[in-house]
DNA sequence: TTCCCGTTCT
DNA sequence: AGAACAGGAA
């Protein structure tokens, strides 16, 4: 947890602030942030598109919808996401674990952010990723969310660190909003799919990045 | 490590 | 046809 390691994660965050200026990724209501950090294990984001407005359409696009609806209409909308099976499990039983535990999804807003992570986290098919995503981009907490692009990102810029660790030095380096939180990890993603996932290496500033 | 699985791009 | 995709569980 050295100075320097911190001032790198800055850079990182002030250079991609230059590279693409501000970017806000999705205003979405919490009940349907949610659902779509469910879909997007392992999918890509259009196709959660796809499956929420398919949900919407039915009428069962929020926690109680999910809740009350049968298994296999929940397996037959959210198709287009794929793991259709594993995922409509998950979501019903995170939607049965907010309105038994909070009564609700606004029953979640005055519980302190790392209980709720707790809470989340006990939910099958909320794993640490998923659970942060939901904190930040539903909930508005100040939380970012550490995922495979920004540990490749990280590690490429010499930055030795695991996922815990590099969630408290993006914190502790951001202000403490969720919005620094959500346009900072945007940067992150936009960047690994500009640059890492079509293996432009060569174009990357970050690698051998030492500052 | 392997499985879960449909969609899109190569 | 093959890989990759806003992961997580067993």
């Amino acid at each position: 947890m050295s100075a320097s390691v911190s001032s790198s994660i800055s850079a990182l965050i002030d250079g991609l602030f230059e590279q693409y200026g501000p970017l806000i990724w999705w205003k979405g209501s919490t009940e349907e942030v949610m659902i779509g950090a469910i879909l997007t294990q392992q999918t890509r984001w259009e196709n959660v598109e796809v499956a929420l407005s398919r949900l919407r359409q039915a009428g069962i696009c929020s926690i109680r919808g999910i809740f009350a609806a049968p298994m296999e209409e929940i397996e037959a909308l959210i198709r287009p996401t794929g793991f259709f099976r594993v995922k409509a499990r998950r979501l019903q039983g995170l939607a049965a674990h907010v309105i038994r535990e909070f009564g609700g999804v606004e029953g979640m807003r005055t519980v302190p952010t790392e209980d709720l992570r707790e809470s989340l986290l006990s939910v099958k098919g909320v794993g640490e990723e998923t659970a942060d995503s939901i904190l930040c981009y539903g909930l508005g907490r100040a939380v970012f969310v550490i995922d495979a692009y920004t540990e490749r990102i990280c590690w490429c810029a010499g930055i030795d660190a695991g996922r815990r660790e590099l969630k408290g030095l993006f914190e502790s380096v951001l202000p403490e909003t969720a919005d620094a939180c959500r346009q900072s990890h945007a940067h992150f993603v936009e960047y690994a799919k500009g640059y890492c996932g079509k293996k432009r290496c060569d174009e990357c500033w970050i690698r051998n990045f030492d500052g």
